[in-house]
RNA sequence: GGGCGAUUAGCUCAGCGGGAGAGCACUUCCUUGACGUGGAAGGGGUCAGUGGUUCGAUUCCACUAUCGCCCA
């Protein structure tokens, strides 16, 4: 027994990773510094919500992450992983307001704007070190000393300073137009932030009676009908409107129609737009609380009247119905209408609905005045980028994706009518100037009260946490960053805007590489969700499995299709880093060693190595992470555990114990970006005294590719498993006595077969067996030999199935004169063994007979 | 409605022009001195359907069906 039994069976996360995290961040691992010396490498992290916590989404894409900066490392770049969280405006402010609400019973207009902003920052200061701290359980190697946050006093300058240049610029503008309205956070919502979902409700006819008299609408009607989901806008009506070609409605055109309750005569007019096919054909133009409407209203020229206030109630221009909530109002309006006999036929009607991703309240498409950035300018840029190459996009079909969403994209409003957040640099003078600015540009004027939209901080990610507006060395040295990596869900958000302003305003893209992951999916295929309370807590999986069979796992799975998870999931990581550990155990026991140079085993093994080498790296460069642990995997278990630990054990060379240790170290070296801290302890057991992360990357080495041994082990593995596999079909134990096909490893067959080798076999008491390309002989005794004829008469039928294959193949003249030659000569070789070997076989079972 | 993607072993997924693969699950055997979170040997797929291109299609193209995601 050696030092194997000293070391414990299995490996323990738990005893290793806080351990080894805590130095590694000791000794300055995670650090990185401009150095002329070296070439930089970088990678940003998406920065995540100050008030989040670590989910499978961020476990994956962590791993991606630390794989790629810890492999950078290994192969000599000073590389950076930058850590650091965003502010989350309205998530963060919707929590402290709930929390606002629940101890004290206030709300965010009871203590004020200011103390308001100050509690936001506070609850962000502590909630921002659980994530923190989650990120380095995962092992995440980022250089804390760097960490960023949105609301910084550098960061904020950098948002400033890039709303006032865009804004000097021309492009960003103030406008008003239609937006997402939360009638209770009181400000507009981006797209994103709105969560669409089919709702049963009910569809209303409205009756707008004739101004010149009964009796004189189609088929000698009163008034002209039209079917709303959202009666109490008619309120803000200001015209009706038909399609030109719709014949039933063309004496209607120019005439006018009474809006009820708020008296107003409005026009019916003709626009393309409407659908003569849904309702009555007729629509109502509210432009003030509906997109469409808004853009007929710009259009026809008709000034929007607005009648809801910001709180969703109905204001002075809702006449009776003013003060009211929208609710209330939509209940009173068809009252009275039914009162007025102006009520129309009410139909129970599927649409989607609105809700405000934060607090669930009905969204209200409300005409207000924003803050717009011109994007269709910046977009270029990136649409440029994008097509010449400057960045690649892993998988491709993104890249076009997202060239396709930014030739369509349109104005983007920035401004948020809430309080946590970078508050927009627009001051307003005493005679009415407008002026960009830092600071306040002198006595009497007024900030604007709007923030910026959290992705607009975020958007300068890639440069404002390098120092910009600065120009710092760290800039100058890091940027642009190497690789950006991301859920696709954020390509558009996210992702194009920091495109776009690297251009603006660094004059260069801001990574070099864009990875884009897949989802992980819950154990049924559905996304997770906290609602739906299918979600995995990454915590717990690092807890049960390990962090580094947790990683490895991700990785194993993850490919470019999103994957279901589940906990069992872990466990392949977990054995593999079993079987790695138990690797480490045998070569430190140390016990084999024979005699007479290297082997053509060990030359196997080291070639095999070599090209895995060359393989992974490819692979990783090209964010194929997927196939390559799959390679890795293969080759650790199959190649290296499986088969030249077994031969080591019985014939080993006088290199063998070196190349077992060399060997391995190299697959513990590859494998230590992605598994971490069990591999660094298993190098540390072998006697490593430098840190992992310090030694090189196995490299491709030409001279150590070796065809002739690889032919030959592969043939030798054949035999071994004809064999073996002869022994469990005929349930045989015990040494047998064989000859080997030629070119296989007589010792390796003899011991890992359990054969000895002997000149001659005789005749009438052999067994034969297909192994690759040849055969396998084996002396039977007399009860063995039993159960050979329908064995034989199997292998007979098998190959006879393979023979007739190739013939018809080769009979087929189109193929032997259009399939390449190597095709065809493969087909004609195979043809050949296989006839020779059915030869065999066939004139064995005649022996048998 | 438009776009993108998926459909391969019981489950989760690779592969993607020349004889179907992995992990888990399943069957048989193995307490051999690295590992039972293991070893050896197996069983199990007309690669969603229909057409087309090709000497050859799971792989390329078209359509259909089902599912998913994004946009309107």
């Amino acid at each position: 027994m050696g030092r194997a039994s000293e070391i414990p069976k299995i490996y323990d996360p738990h005893s290793v990773e806080g351990r080894l995290y805590e130095e590694w961040e000791k000794a300055g691992l995670f650090d990185a510094d401009p150095n002329p010396d070296k070439e930089p490498y970088s990678i940003v992290i998406p920065p995540p919500n100050v008030t989040g916590a670590l989910h499978m989404g961020h476990a994956l894409n962590g791993t991606i992450q630390d794989t790629l900066v810890r492999r950078a490392r290994m192969k000599g770049y000073e590389a950076l992983w930058l850590p650091g969280m965003d502010h989350a405006s309205i998530a963060l402010q919707n929590v402290v307001e709930r929390k606002l609400m629940r101890e004290d019973g206030k709300t965010k207009w009871d203590v004020g704007r200011e103390r308001f902003v100050e509690m936001c920052r506070e609850f962000g200061e502590e909630s921002r070190s659980t994530m923190l701290a989650q990120l380095r359980r995962l092992g995440a190697s980022l250089d804390w000393r760097r960490l960023r946050y949105t609301m910084d006093e550098g960061y904020i300058d950098a948002v400033l300073e890039a709303f006032i240049r865009l804004y000097n610029d021309g492009l960003i503008y103030k406008g008003s137009r239609i937006t997402n309205w939360c009638p209770r956070d009181r400000s507009a919502i981006s797209d994103l932030e709105v969560n669409y979902e089919e709702t049963n409700g009910k569809l209303y006819g409205i009756r707008y009676p004739f101004t010149d008299g009964k009796g004189s609408g189609p088929d000698g009607r009163d008034f002209a009908e039209v079917f709303s989901t959202r009666p109490e806008t008619m309120l803000g009506d200001v015209a009706l409107v038909v399609n030109p070609d719709d014949e039933r409605y063309t004496e209607l055109v120019g005439r006018r129609v009474l809006v009820p309750f708020v008296e107003r005569e409005i026009e019916v007019c003709a626009d393309d737009y409407v659908d003569p096919d849904f309702g009555t054909g007729v629509l109502k133009v509210t432009p003030a609380h509906d997109p469409n409407d808004f853009e007929i209203g710009e259009r026809k020229g008709f000034a929007p009247v607005n009648v809801m206030n910001p709180d969703g109630t109905i204001n002075e221009n809702g006449a009776i119905f003013a003060g009211m909530s929208r609710e209330d109002a939509r209940k009173a309006v068809v009252a009275a209408l039914d009162e007025e006999g102006l009520l129309g036929e009410v139909k129970d009607y599927t649409f989607r609905v609105g809700t405000c991703d934060r607090c669930g309240t009905v969204i209200e498409p409300w005409l207000s005045e924003q803050w717009w950035v011109s994007m269709k300018p910046l977009a270029e840029s990136a649409i440029e980028a994008l097509k010449n190459g400057e960045i690649t996009v892993y998988p491709d079909s993104w890249r076009r994706e997202t060239i396709r969403w930014l030739e369509n994209i349109h104005d983007w409003n920035v401004s948020r009518q809430l309080w946590w957040g970078h508050r927009i640099p627009v001051w307003y003078g005493p005679d009415g100037e407008m002026v960009a600015s830092k600071e306040s540009p002198g006595e009497g004027f007024e900030q604007d009260t709007d923030i910026l939209d959290t992705w607009f901080s975020s958007g300068l990610w890639p440069f404002a946490t390098l120092g910009w507006p600065e120009e710092s060395e760290d800039l100058e040295y890091f940027y642009p960053t190497s690789l950006l990596s991301t859920a696709r869900e954020i390509m558009y958000l996210w992702v194009a805007r920091m495109i776009m302003n690297g251009v603006k305003f660094r004059g260069e893209v801001p990574f070099e590489k864009i990875n884009v992951h897949s989802i992980v999916l819950a154990e049924d295929g559905t996304k997770m969700s906290k609602s739906k309370g299918n979600t995995i807590n990454p915590l717990d999986l690092l807890d049960e499995y390990g962090t580094d069979a947790v990683r490895f796992g991700l990785l194993y799975q993850s490919s470019t299709q999103d994957f279901a998870y589940s906990y069992e999931r872990a466990s392949m990581g977990r054995a593999f880093v079993t079987k790695l550990w138990n690797a480490m155990r045998f070569i430190t026991s140390g016990n084999f060693e024979g005699e007479g140079g290297m082997s053509v085993s060990d030359r196997w093994i080291v070639s095999g190595f070599n090209r895995l080498a060359r393989d992974y790296d490819t692979l990783l460069e090209e964010c194929e992470f997927s196939e390559a642990m799959r390679r890795v995997y293969d080759f650790a278990w199959h190649e290296f555990a499986d088969w030249y630990i077994e031969i080591s054990k019985t014939a080993p060379s006088s290199e063998t114990p070196g190349i077992l240790r060399e060997v391995f170290l190299g697959i513990v070296k590859l494998l230590h970006p992605v598994m971490p801290f069990a591999t660094e302890e298993m190098a540390r057991t072998l006697g490593e005294e430098e840190y992992l992360v310090r030694q090189s990357l196995p490299s491709y080495e030409p001279s150590l590719e070796d065809a002739d041994a690889e032919r030959v082990l592969a043939r030798t593995k054949d035999a071994v498993s004809a064999v073996r596999a002869f022994r469990a079909e005929s349930k045989v134990d015990g040494e047998l006595d064989g000859r080997a096909p030629e070119g296989v490893d007589l010792s390796v067959f003899a011991t890992l077969a359990g054969v000895r080798i002997v000149d001659e076999v005789d005749d009438s008491r052999r067994a034969t067996l297909p192994a690759g390309d040849a055969v396998v002989e084996v002396a039977l005794t007399e009860e063995m030999r039993r159960g050979e004829i329908s064995r034989l008469e199997k292998e007979v039928a098998r190959i006879e199935g393979e023979v007739v294959r190739a013939e018809k193949k080769l009979a087929n003249e189109k193929f032997v004169e259009r399939a390449p030659e190597e095709v065809v000569a493969a087909e004609r070789g195979k043809l050949e063994t296989n006839a020779t070997m059915l030869a065999t076989l066939r004139g064995r079972l005649e022996e048998y007979k």
